[in-house]
DNA sequence: ATACGAAGTTATAATGATTACATAATTGTA
DNA sequence: TACAATTATGTAATCATTATAACTTCGTAT
C-alpha cells in the first residue's frame, strides 16, 4: 500500500482511501475491469462509494500516467494499472481481455514519423483457445 | 458505384440508395469520420435520411466486414473503409487520426498464438508533426 | 409488368452510461 | 487545532445509442 502513497505523492495528489482502494484494485485485478465492476466490488468494503468518484479518479489517474485506459471496445471502457507495452487480445465470444506479451518491433521504429508518441494501444479480436476447444467439443 | 452494387449483393444485403451512400462516403472520406458527421454530411443530399439508419447500416456493414470500426477514442466511435491492416495515430492536440503504413512483422507471428485473430487494430497516440511545428513556432 | 412478402427506413420514445453541479467531508499544512 | 483547498458524495441533467412500431422499398415469383 506505501507503493501507492508514494506515487500519489509524486503526481501531487492528495492520499484518500478511495484513491488507494482504486489503484490497488486495478493492481490487484488485472482483467482490465469496467467502471462497473470497480464500483461494485469496492463498494462492498466502503458503502458509502460514489460512482462519480470513480470515475473522477479513474480520469485523474488517466491523466497522470499511472492507470491505462483500454479503447478495445467501443461500447465498454475498460482500465488497466500501467504495466508496460503489451498487446491485448479479445475474444469476441466470451468477451475477456487477455494481455499478450509477445514482443514487437514495431515499437522501436514509431520514433522515425516526425510524430511524438505517447501511448500505443495494440488490441487483436478473434476467439480465444478456450472457446475454439469449446465449440469442438 | 458498381463495385459497392457488387459488394452488397455479395454479401445478401438489399441494394437500398442508403447504403450505397453510405459506403461510397466512407470511401471517399478516409478520414475516420465519426457517425455524426456521416449524419450530417449526407442528410444534405437526403433531407429525410434518419440517424436510425445510419447507425443501422454501419453495424451490417460492418458485422459483413466491409467497414472497420476503430475504437482508438473511448467517447468517439469512428469508422474506416476497409482497405487492408494500417495502423492509426491520433493527435491528442487536433484529434486528427492519420494512417500509417509502416510494416509490422507482429501481425504475421499472432497466428502462433493459439487463437483465432479476426481483426487487429493498432493505435498510437501523441503529437502530430503539424502541432509539434506550431507548438515551436 | 404487377403484386406480394421480406427486408430496410423512418421518427419517436426509452435506455443507460457519463457528466455537471452543489453540498458536505476530508486532507495537508500553518 | 483550525483553516483553505481539494476531494467525495448524491442528485439531476445530458447525450449518444438502442428499441419500437408504422411505413416504405426491394427483389422475386406469378
Amino acid at each position: 500500500m506505501e507503493k501507492f502513497v508514494k506515487i500519489l505523492k509524486e503526481k501531487g495528489l492528495k492520499i484518500t482511501p478511495q484513491r488507494l482502494d482504486i489503484m490497488s484494485y486495478l493492481d490487484v485485478n488485472r482483467c482490465h475491469p469496467d467502471v462497473d465492476t470497480i464500483y461494485r466490488d469496492l463498494k462492498e468494503k466502503n458503502p458509502s462509494l460514489s460512482k462519480t468518484t470513480v470515475y473522477n479518479t479513474l480520469q485523474t489517474l488517466k491523466e497522470k500516467g499511472v492507470i491505462l485506459e483500454l479503447t478495445i471496445s467501443g461500447s465498454e471502457r475498460r482500465f488497466d494499472y500501467d504495466h508496460g507495452f503489451h498487446h491485448h487480445f479479445q475474444c469476441l465470444k466470451c468477451n475477456r481481455i487477455i494481455d499478450m506479451d509477445i514482443p514487437c518491433d514495431y515499437v522501436n521504429n514509431i520514433s522515425e514519423m516526425g510524430h511524438e508518441v505517447k501511448e500505443i494501444h495494440s488490441y487483436i479480436k478473434g476467439i480465444c483457445m478456450d472457446c475454439l476447444k469449446e465449440d469442438q467439443s
